[in-house]
DNA sequence: TGTGTGACTTCTG
DNA sequence: CCAGAAGCCACAC
């Protein structure tokens, strides 16, 4: 073990996408936010990137800023899509998300 | 100790 | 809309 999985700003950001809910999508700086790292986009991209294939964890609901799915090797990015269109997530021409429809508010929930 | 890299974001032109 | 630059930070060498 070890490493830094056990970190506690690791497990304020994986809480922190496991709670966004079906349908609904969070930027990577949201996440950090969120999970009380401010400007710590790239330490979400991170963690995710850490994240064992089969993970019950909705990472697929994690985008960029522009509601693009983040490129990087292998079939994340296919997979990602697939998912969140099964859940109801629209994709325009571009390939990008409404983020105005879909956005994750947590506030309501608080 | 320094440099490069990356599932990022925001600002400028 | 696209490119470049700057800010950010963990990690590998």
């Amino acid at each position: 073990m070890g490493k830094t999985s056990s970190d506690p700003r690791t497990q304020r950001i994986l809480a922190t996408v496991d709670d966004i809910p079906i349908g609904q999508v969070a930027t990577y700086g949201q996440v950090a936010c969120e999970a009380g790292l401010p400007g710590r986009a790239r330490l979400v991209g991170q963690v995710l990137a850490e994240l064992p294939r089969g993970s019950c964890l909705p990472w697929h609901r994690v985008l960029s800023a522009s509601g693009a799915i983040s490129s990087r090797p292998g079939p994340g990015p296919a997979e990602q899509q697939k998912k969140l269109r099964a859940e109801g997530v629209r994709f325009n021409r571009s390939g990008r998300v409404n983020l105005k429809d879909c956005a994750w508010d947590p506030r309501p929930s608080r």
